[in-house]
RNA sequence: GGUCCUAUCGUCUAGUGGUUAGGACGGCAGGUUCUCAUCCUGUAAACAUCGGUUCGAUUCCGAUUAGGAUCACCA
């Protein structure tokens, strides 16, 4: 059986695309497996949590189409699925280390914390904690006991080396005198990430932690847990992590990170999934365009690659127009309505719109900048049409003249008055444009004039009389 | 600074002990075209450096360099 998970903590006001990244492959090797995808929430932290942003995490994470089989929402035989839920399991547990001798209580002050590393950072020593409190226990515990001392416990961190493999990095080995004997569970009664990650990944049975490279080296730490309490480690996956332009690692100061910023902006969670599929990994016959369920049927462990990919949002736009261009007229209508939901365009009309616009726009916000002339007449020209008002007025008597207003008939007609006229097609088409559409760029004229109709048309092209250009 | 991870076109990547080092995005140049796109054709563009192993290394090993991550009562 296979068991993945994510663990967000909701100390951002939304998803972090990384985490996306991350939480498809989780999701994707779960369902390979025919095993669960998790989703648990490690709140641990209340410092820092954002209000609001778990409910708007766990709703990303649905509206991407990652859906969970056991989360804080729907539940399941692990139940909660949060961890500030569960604080009396890490608290039984920490104990249980005390013990058995393999972590301690310590009752230095944060002062005092401060103080020795400051001190050690000095002597260009590794800042470690000097174990004052590991010779006095005794003392510490009944000190707890008859006055309630605020007290941490800490993890005894034991001497040599810490090995584990990485089912993409191979075997990793680490000194143990490089590592810190971490505070497992702290005075507010919370469990740090440690205690509280790998006591729930045992509890709740994941067999492959599937997280980012940035977990790398508290591995150890981890490692040096399940061996305390003698559990079974589960397989390690880190991949690598998504970074800027700069190579740093991906931040909201320097790119936009959240997923639905996005989504907002008309990217479609499938395209978005495949772009993020494609950071680390490579189909196995090279394609770039496929759906998540074949990923989940070619997808394995052994491709990922370790080192880090730039998060590039111009691939990502190309695939999103290569997902919107490849989908039915009617499909890109609903999603065209759903995102512009709140103008309550015409369906009719969006529905005839879609087949010119289709091959021309990446997102589904570039709709609008394109068809806008569509729902209401322009406001303003590109260009200054006020002395062309003598070339409108023959544009206007020649189409008054088309009884089949249809693209083609149009199309002739405007061609047989550009001849007439002796004016090159392309100037002649672009003013004629600019009036009805107000812009230098747009859909296919005769077409867009069919869909506006006759009686519209002629109406933009007599506005330019009494409308002062450039204003309303 | 310590520890750990990483290194193929600008970007995402494929690949092999012997290849003209392949594809995609983006760029550039053409074609199609009433604009913009789409579509089509072509083109420039990479194995970080230095050693070693080997008949032969982009590929295996080591060092160097560079980049990244991490060193909290944050996750």
């Amino acid at each position: 059986m296979v068991r993945t998970r994510i663990a967000p903590s909701p100390t951002g006001a939304d998803v972090h695309v990384g985490s996306v990244a991350t939480a498809l492959m989780n999701y994707a090797w779960a369902k390979k497996n025919k095993g669960q995808f998790v989703i648990r929430i490690e709140d641990t932290d209340r410092t820092r949590i954002v209000e609001g942003g778990e409910a708007q995490m766990l709703s990303t994470l649905k509206r991407i189409g990652l859906i969970a089989d056991e989360s804080p929402e729907v539940g399941g035989p692990y139940a909660p699925y949060r961890q500030s839920e569960r604080l009396n399991i890490y608290k039984k547990y920490a104990e249980e280390l005390v013990v058995k001798g393999k972590a301690y209580y310590c009752i230095c002050t944060q002062e005092r914390l401060a103080k020795m590393r400051s001190e050690q950072q000095a002597k260009k020593q590794v800042p470690k904690y000097d174990r004052l409190c590991l010779a006095h226990q005794k003392e510490i515990i009944s000190k707890i006991k008859s006055e309630g001392v605020r007290h941490v416990i800490r993890l005894l961190i034991p001497e040599g080396q810490i090995k584990f493999n990485d089912a993409v990095r191979g075997e990793i080995i680490i000194d143990a005198k490089n590592i810190d004997d971490q505070v497992i569970l702290k005075s507010d009664g919370f469990p740090t990430y440690h205690l509280g990650v790998v006591v729930d990944d045992h509890l709740m049975k994941i067999t492959h932690i599937i997280r980012g490279e940035e977990w790398l080296p508290s591995t150890p730490k981890h490692v040096i847990l399940y061996q305390a309490f003698g559990w079974d480690l589960p397989t390690f996956v880190h991949i690598s992590l998504l970074r800027n332009p700069d190579k740093s690692k991906l931040s909201k100061r320097k790119n936009p990170v959240w997923t639905s910023y996005y989504l907002d902006q008309g990217i479609l969670p499938e395209a978005l999934l495949n772009y993020l599929a494609l950071m680390g990994w490579s189909h196995p016959e090279g394609k770039d365009i496929f759906s998540l369920d074949e990923y989940i049927k070619v997808f394995d462990i052994k491709d990922i690659q370790t080192s880090s990919p730039i998060f590039d949002p111009v691939k990502l736009e190309w695939m999103n127009g290569m997902y919107i261009r490849k989908y039915p007229v009617l499909s890109i209508k609903y999603k065209v309505l759903e995102f512009y939901k709140d103008k309550k365009l015409d369906e009719k009309l969006v529905e005839k719109t879609i087949p010119l616009i289709q091959d021309r726009i990446k997102k589904l916000s570039d709709y609008l900048t394109l068809c806008e002339f569509f729902f209401k007449t322009p406001k303003k020209y590109e260009v200054d049409l006020s002395n062309k008002k003598e070339f409108f007025e023959k544009v206007y008597s020649e189409l008054e003249k088309v009884t089949d207003w249809k693209a083609l008939v149009i199309g002739e007609s405007l061609i047989n008055l550009a001849k007439k006229l002796e004016i090159k097609n392309s100037q002649f088409f672009m003013d004629i444009r600019l009036v009805i559409t107000g812009k230098k760029i747009s859909p296919p004229l005769n077409e867009s004039m069919e869909i506006l109709g006759k009686e519209e048309c002629l109406k933009r092209l007599t506005r330019i009389q009494f409308f002062c250009i450039f204003s309303v």
